[in-house]
DNA sequence: TATTGTTATACTCTATAACTATA
DNA sequence: TATAGTTATAGAGTATAACAATA
């Protein structure tokens, strides 16, 4: 008795297609949204996630070398170079020679490069807090940690 | 009185940079690697990650058409073409007018298609476990439920 | 006039290899 | 000889606009 109602929207039917209840095809889709999210977040200052993500470890303290971004970020080091070249040139950033390998170079950030750190990380903590509101604070944390051990 | 040892490994300094707990930098790493796993899983079938999407929402029953495709995948209508042609050059799918209306096109599995569908569903399943390896069950099945909430 | 699928095009991202300077 | 950074190039992936057939 059940009443039939084929043609309103409902449930898609296609999530009943293993593929939407696997990871690879989740954490994908997942990614798209928060990245389309925060893309639009960071576009007023003109930075994409890669270069704040950039910005974000060279403010950080901890002096990395090119190399040391790009492993981190799972990143070639050609791309580190044209990340680290379009911050330099708005001068958020210096190279600064190590001087224990003076093959290598150290990335720090300038006081200007601190505060668009600063505003960045702001405007991406808001988009987050948008994108991941209908989690509770606690299922936040879980998904937090979660990701944390399958991304390391 | 704590031991200096500032040669040794341990955990990575750039752990404690503000982008390495936010949300979209996890979720693009984690991806990076689930990605590149479940791509490997695949290769033997000649099939990458976006066609076996396909093939299982066109192997789930619903009888999509590519409109609804698109609309499920969040991919563009040509991307949706170029998918379907290489899986029906293949043998795996065909394409049927729909009568209801002339435009557009249902996208039915061929039994060899269905065929190709299982063995690729199996090896992304293998792959699936091996990258959560790390979580317990329990996590396994917190994670899957916070993607799809994030996801959709 | 609007919509489905299609084609063509350009743009971005990513991967690779070769080059330089230092070690 | 090996490594850090750089440069150049090609490939994959993605986005956009215009078109034909149908509604």
């Amino acid at each position: 008795m059940t009443p039939q109602t084929p043609e309103l929207p409902g449930p898609d039917p296609l999530l009943d297609a293993e593929v939407a209840s696997q990871i690879p095809f989740l954490v994908a889709r997942a990614r798209r949204r928060v990245h389309s999210h925060s893309t639009a977040a960071l576009a007023g200052l003109d930075l994409k996630l890669r270069h704040f993500a950039v910005l974000s470890l060279i403010c950080s303290g901890a002096q990395p070398t090119q190399r040391e971004l790009g492993e981190f970020l799972d990143l070639d080091p050609s791309q580190i170079v044209a990340l680290v070249d379009s911050l330099e040139e708005r001068g958020a950033v210096r190279r600064e020679t190590d001087p224990r390998d003076r093959r290598s170079k150290i990335v720090v950030p300038t006081e200007s490069g601190h505060d668009l750190h600063e505003q960045a990380a702001a405007l991406t903590r808001a988009s987050e807090e948008t994108v991941l509101q209908t989690l509770s604070p606690r299922e936040r944390r879980q998904l937090r940690a979660l990701l944390q051990k399958v991304a390391f």
